[in-house]
DNA sequence: TCCTCTATTGAGATTGAGTCTCAAAGAAGT
DNA sequence: ACTTCTTTGAGACTCAATCTCAATAGAGGA
């Protein structure tokens, strides 16, 4: 399914209309894969002359995220990060403490553990958060 | 060793004066199992008669967190929770979405995958975030 | 005990991400 | 095109957290 007929569905469920402005807040978060956060993702727009105020950025990503469109990522940095969350795994995030760099990774028996230990606890699980935060090997990270 | 102790020694090493307001915040700390925030544990000094303002707070923790007698928690809820990390074991987080709950589970197995994940990706692992939202079982919570 | 040198404190200003307000603009059905 | 109702944008506002700076108070030495 194309991008913009995820986003006309989801509007249609939630009796919203479909917008330009939804559309290209839509289009950004697709477009990129780097994890941006929500002034990202406005000044990105602004850049290639798309005006949408700060605001309608704000609450088009509130829409995306609630219907699973888009994934808020809480990196400990102090604002909330989004990623494109259609035709993709689940996944869970390792990040660079020394260059943010973020990679991601999955594993079924950790998950498959987490919701059995959730279970034991007297808990339904509806969501995780995994995160590893530590030093990347790579060279061109400015700790070397 | 002492509560007192703990403090005196980071104070020391750090080349910071020991202070009654130091002390005061880190007994809230050590007092309370409840993963207070910043306010929670303003108003609790308050409440008991002990003056210290609201920034002598944040900047004791700061310090108590650097030196790892506090651990910073990030519940997703828009300000940080802080628990007494010293003579308790590491673990990590369950959390009720309804009521709040938070109880706090380790597993072993889990640990050392993500150690081996993290190393396989080229990383070496400072820390991590586990956390498990979901629902639980108990009567006395609000979605029952 | 007193002095001096600095670090610390408190009150309030400031920051910054995110939310709210409300008049004007714009979807969408008729 | 008309009407109705939603959405938008600009800027005010919120709230946790940080910063500023004059006044206060540790801590070592005399």
């Amino acid at each position: 399914m194309h991008n913009t007929d995820k986003l006309k569905r989801i509007l249609h469920k939630e009796n919203l209309r479909y917008t330009q402005q939804r559309q290209e807040v839509w289009d950004e978060i697709c477009a990129s894969d780097e994890h941006q956060d929500a002034e990202g993702i406005y000044n990105s727009l602004r850049k290639r002359q798309v005006n949408v105020s700060r605001a309608t950025v704000y609450r088009t990503i509130d829409v995306l995220v609630k219907n699973n469109l888009v994934r808020r990522l809480n990196l400990d940095d102090g604002r909330s990060r989004f990623e494109n969350k259609t035709g993709i795994e689940h996944h869970d995030h390792i990040v660079c403490l020394d260059c943010r760099k973020i990679i991601e990774f999955m594993d079924g028996t950790i998950e498959k553990m987490q919701t059995r230990i959730a279970k034991e606890q007297g808990f339904e699980i509806v969501r995780h958060v995994h995160q590893l935060f530590g030093r990347c090997l790579d060279e061109k990270c400015p700790n070397k």
